[in-house]
RNA sequence: CGAGGUGUAGCGCAGUCCGGUUAGCGCAUCUGCUUUGGGAGCAGAGGGCCGCAGGUUCGAAUCCUGCCACCUCGACCA
């Protein structure tokens, strides 16, 4: 049992803050609301990352940056991007600072007030949708795929570390299409690349669909979503795609001469991924002894405990080490050789648990002499004997079962925690319990808003190609296809 | 932004009701010895503007007033 570490049943939402920071993930910086991403933490945020970089360059996406910073005026020019983020805007009104003349300190220079105010950015729609004005003239411009990895400010009332920051950081994607079609399929594209990451890479189980009206990004004609479903039975939103439409090109006036000569407005897309996923990666996997993490984005896949007692033990131990050390390297395995000698055993063993190394291999006299190693697997916790000669392709094997392994048991929890409701007392019920309820629903919001005022249930996503006709489990009226249910992060 | 709660050592807390020795405990830190295959034991040591500012009092962590910060719960959100 890890020290201190409160346990899942007692209080899930204990369990998590302590896990980040024991975990040496996170912590609370002294700006209310942002976050200090430690270098452990940070080091799996960049391998999720480079995993996705890779991904968006493979289907002919590049990189850019554009400013933090977002004239006030530009905001106003999309009616619905000022509804949804006007009320968590930071705002810059003044550009110097100087020695207090009353006393201590700093103030703001009242003489460096900004003629137009300066808004930190929630999104980068409308500054990169201004400049693309001036790159797109033609058919022949289009399509522009391009992505940032940035940091984006929304200011939060009630920030959790990871799951909801005044600050975060995330790639956003910003593309230009001559055809409502090339965008949409842009769109969906995309979706696939973040289902595939979710599940391949971080062995998370989601559920791809389309949001509800009421749901959806504003200024989006559709928003595609994952969603995963937590150990407590919460669902996380983890990634969004969205089909803009010609909304932003209408607002900036964005326009291209076509194949038939003819002046048209640009279709768009946008989507993104935040560091909110590695919530999702923690919540998902991990358990009471702490961390668990699936071996294509640890930081290090193995870690070595080497075990002595007199010195000539230890040269002998730390030879073997290092060399096996080496040889994982050179089979691009991330690996660790833990060498603290102020640390006893049992504290590296607790220590690398809590910090969900999958593989963790005990060296010592006894294991020498019977030409063997102590394997232990993060998780399921087995620990068990591999003659020296099979070390390698042994932790090559576990590897790639124990990423399988955290997928289908992730996946497995979800099924166990899928309903259907058919009736508004079973959908009551079931969401009390916790997880994805599959219900009909009459696709109003006044229903969605009752729905979620009585229960705290929202609509999650409408996947695709379940159509069936029924009745909506608040009104009764006509539905044409399930929708998932589940309360939410 | 509404409602509650908490600010005491790096961290977690007791003490506050009912004012009165040198403000205490656990973890962590430092020193020494013994230990080392599942978060070591013993002995010793260091560390505090008791959130901030006023007030009451011979005397304030403790009582009064104001401010600030943080946490939990609601509304909003990736």
């Amino acid at each position: 049992m890890a020290k201190g570490l409160t346990s899942r049943s007692e209080s899930f939402p204990e369990w998590y803050n302590e896990l980040v920071r024991k975990a040496d993930l996170a912590e609370n910086s002294a700006v209310r609301g942002c976050m200090v991403i430690k270098p452990y933490g940070f080091a799996i945020w960049e391998l999720m990352r480079d995993q996705l970089d890779k991904m968006f360059k493979e289907t002919g996406h590049v990189n850019a940056y554009f400013p933090l910073f977002i004239p006030k005026s530009y905001l106003s020019k999309e009616a619905q991007t000022v509804e949804g983020f006007a009320k968590e805007c930071a705002v810059v009104t003044h550009h110097r600072l100087m020695n207090n003349p009353h006393g201590e300190g700093v103030v703001v220079d009242p003489d460096s007030k900004l003629e137009e105010e300066l808004i930190v950015r929630p999104t980068s729609e409308t500054i990169i949708w201004s400049t693309y004005k001036n790159w797109i003239q033609s058919y022949r411009d289009l399509p522009i795929l391009i992505n940032q990895w940035a940091n984006v400010v929304r200011w939060e009332l009630r920030p959790r570390l990871f799951l909801r920051t005044a600050e975060f950081l995330w790639q956003e994607g910003h593309t230009a299409h001559a055809t409502a079609d090339e965008a949409i399929d842009e769109t969906l594209t995309i979706l696939d690349i973040y289902k595939r990451f979710a599940q391949d890479f971080m062995a998370v189980p989601v559920l791809p669909g389309v949001k509800p009206l009421h749901e959806k990004f504003p200024g989006a004609v559709d928003t595609y979503t994952i969603e995963a479903l937590m150990q407590d039975g919460k669902a996380l939103q983890s990634g969004t795609s969205h089909f803009l439409g010609q909304t932003f090109a209408k607002a900036f006036d964005v326009t291209f001469l076509s194949h038939e000569n003819k002046q048209e407005y640009v279709w768009a897309s946008s989507w993104g991924v935040s560091t909110r996923l590695m919530g999702a990666l923690i919540m998902t996997h991990s358990d009471d002894e702490g961390l668990v993490l699936p071996p294509l984005l640890a930081p290090f896949q193995v870690v070595l405990i080497p075990l002595y007692k007199k010195d000539d033990e230890k040269e002998k131990i730390m030879e073997f080490s290092i060399q096996l050390e080496k040889d994982l390297r050179a089979r691009g395995i991330r690996v660790k050789l833990d060498q603290d000698e102020q640390k006893r055993p049992g504290w590296k063993f607790a220590e690398w648990e809590l910090k969900g190394v999958p593989i963790r291999i005990a060296i010592g006299s006894r294991d020498m002499e019977n030409n063997q190693l102590e394997f232990a697997r993060r998780d399921t916790k087995e620990k068990f004997f591999v003659p020296m000669e099979e070390r390698f392709d042994r932790i090559e094997g576990l590897l790639k079962e124990i990423q399988d392994n955290l997928f289908n048991r992730a996946l497995k929890f979800r099924e166990e925690n899928t309903f259907q409701a058919n009736s508004w007392e079973e959908f009551q019920a079931l969401i009390e319990k916790g997880g994805f309820v599959y219900a009909h629903w009459d696709g109003t919001t006044e229903t969605a808003d009752k729905i979620k005022d009585e229960t705290k249930a929202t609509i999650r996503c409408i996947p695709e190609g379940i159509a069936e006709v029924g009745k909506c489990i608040y009104s009764g009226k006509e539905s044409g296809q399930r929708v998932v249910f589940a309360k939410a992060y």
